[in-house]
DNA sequence: AGCCGGTTATTAGGTCCCTAACTATATAGT
DNA sequence: ACTATATAGTTAGGGACCTAATAACCGGCT
């Protein structure tokens, strides 16, 4: 693996640049992109992506959702749950219906299928993340964790208006 | 990047997880997709993307580079680099030239007006990156970025053939 | 009752990323 | 030298995500 580095004269060119800022934060993204690829690729035979999985995932842990919820549990926008629900819909994991208190909305629900392909998920899943993080004591784990709500919380105040 | 959360009750129906592996797997994530979507929408008026800018970063760092080598050092396949490039290129930010030493390959250079878009990205972004790290001490950051070295090892060791 | 700002879902158009298949070139084995 | 295999880059087609615009609907205010 090779490891993210600095250019010797990084300084020169940006003088105001905190080196070690730099490489937590480029080092967050080259791991989280690495697992993300390899949840993809488990993921894949089982005919879904890894966000339809937590859409079923979160169907099945809350029950019927509007597209709305979903969204915000997801941290993505409505149009984007949109294109989710409707690829999810065709492979017959989930079903829209109406929402007889607010006509604008909808109510997402997981179908049998859905349920059965999210277990098989979560069972893949969970086994290859301990392989991942095998190499940390319980007590580096929830430090690990820790760090990273620690990061969520600074970089989510700073920005509260983009939200 | 995709986006991610996770749900308060995730392991509600999945006894055989391991609570914190997955935490700290979703946490890593979460964290980097937050990142990615701030380190976006502080590029847009750069008219460049963040892959974008990461491209630039590496071209002016390691000097010309073939799209492979852009390929591996940015965790994307062949095709996607055709895709930045051409963007870029259309941009007038690289220029494709010929590798003489092997005709199948090519080099990829930063022309005068992409150092330039890339000294106001980075000066942009390091502003940012410390911001966003301020509540770590130097030896955090030290901690934090090890961790991070130590699940990349691990994920493609236990990976290796697919890559 | 009627208007109006806010919300719900969708559509259109664009970016980034993927896999699979293709062409051209390089290299290794016989 | 010849053939088989591997590699470099591109193309085609698809998924997930975005913003901006749209149509339908909700609720509060006059």
């Amino acid at each position: 693996m090779k490891k993210i580095e600095m250019p010797a004269d990084y300084y020169a060119q940006t003088p105001d640049a905190n080196v070690r800022a730099t490489e937590a934060v480029m080092n967050t993204i080259k791991t989280a992109d690495l697992i993300f690829d390899r949840i993809g690729r488990l993921l894949r035979p089982l005919n879904v992506s890894a966000a339809g999985g937590l859409v079923l995932g979160i169907l099945r842990d809350h029950g019927a959702t509007s597209p709305s919820e979903l969204g915000q549990r997801l941290i993505v926008t409505r149009a984007t749950v949109t294109g989710l629900i409707d690829s999810l819909e065709r492979r017959g994991f989930v079903r829209r219906s109406a929402n007889p208190d607010d006509r604008r909305s909808l109510m997402v629900e997981i179908t049998p299928d859905g349920l059965v392909v999210l277990q098989k998920l979560r069972t893949l899943v969970h086994r290859h993340e301990q392989d991942w993080m095998r190499s940390f004591s319980d007590a580096e784990l929830r430090t690990y964790i820790e760090m990273h709500h620690r990061i969520q919380q600074t970089v989510t105040t700073l920005t509260a208006d983009v939200d």
